[in-house]
DNA sequence: ATATTAATAGTAATCATTACTGATAACGAT
DNA sequence: ATCGTTATCAGTAATGATTACTATTAATAT
């Protein structure tokens, strides 16, 4: 995996905020720096981030990809108002289950949906 | 929401399998019974029936919708080697977190990733 | 039975994402 | 430092899942 500016600065950007933004979202935000800067290439380095494990792609009901750069083992709650995306650190335990069914897990998503502070 | 034969072929089919087939997979199982129904009205009344909470969806990285005829509160499992779905009927509790930060919680989607048995 | 209007089959359009292509740039070897 | 190899790029075309459209059919209330 060779150098780039441009792969570099996507780095920068989702390692950067805490909301979990979406490819169009990070290619606009990319342009600022980077006015040049393609989505093709956007999508290419964040398909290809996330599969050497450098960020996490969550997949939502909108039906289109967001991205984290927070790689450590958390969960997601999604406001079905706003549709903002919090970050919870003490997530559930795996369920117990699993050990009797022989499964060997290597990743987990859990997303919980509801109503935020403000759209209750 | 007015009867239909196609629709209730939908609904028998989905409540029928424990696995989580997409919609093209629902296609083809309906086109058995029913060879003239159309993939648009497969995806039309999976969508409605999604909204009604008659059927549950499950986003997967395989950028495909899974839909799931079980509406009662389990979580997923889902093989990175065969692809296989399987549900898991003893869910982790919500994580603690939640009611700190005054969340409302209607639903959740946990999805466990890992091999099965056969695969490792 | 008739009128109203969801629902359908079939097809076109949408939209996120991926693939392609010729040009550019990173970087190990000379 | 220059050269050669080849990953990466910008720009654009293609893909594939899903949704929208349209004329026709059929469910159901009156």
């Amino acid at each position: 995996m060779r150098y780039s500016r441009q792969r570099e600065l996507i780095i920068e950007i989702i390692k950067g905020r805490k909301d979990h933004p979406t490819a169009d979202m990070i290619y606009y935000s990319a342009r600022e720096q980077e006015p040049n800067i393609s989505l093709g290439t956007v999508y290419r380095n964040l398909k290809q981030l996330a599969e050497e494990g450098v960020i996490i792609t969550l997949e939502t009901e909108d039906k289109r990809l967001h991205y984290d750069g927070d790689t450590s083992r958390h969960s997601h709650f999604i406001c079905n108002g706003c549709g903002k995306i919090i970050d919870l650190f003490k997530p559930a335990n795996v369920p117990s289950e699993i050990k009797y069914a022989g499964l060997t897990v290597t990743g987990e998503k859990c997303v919980y949906y509801g109503l935020c502070g403000n759209c209750q």
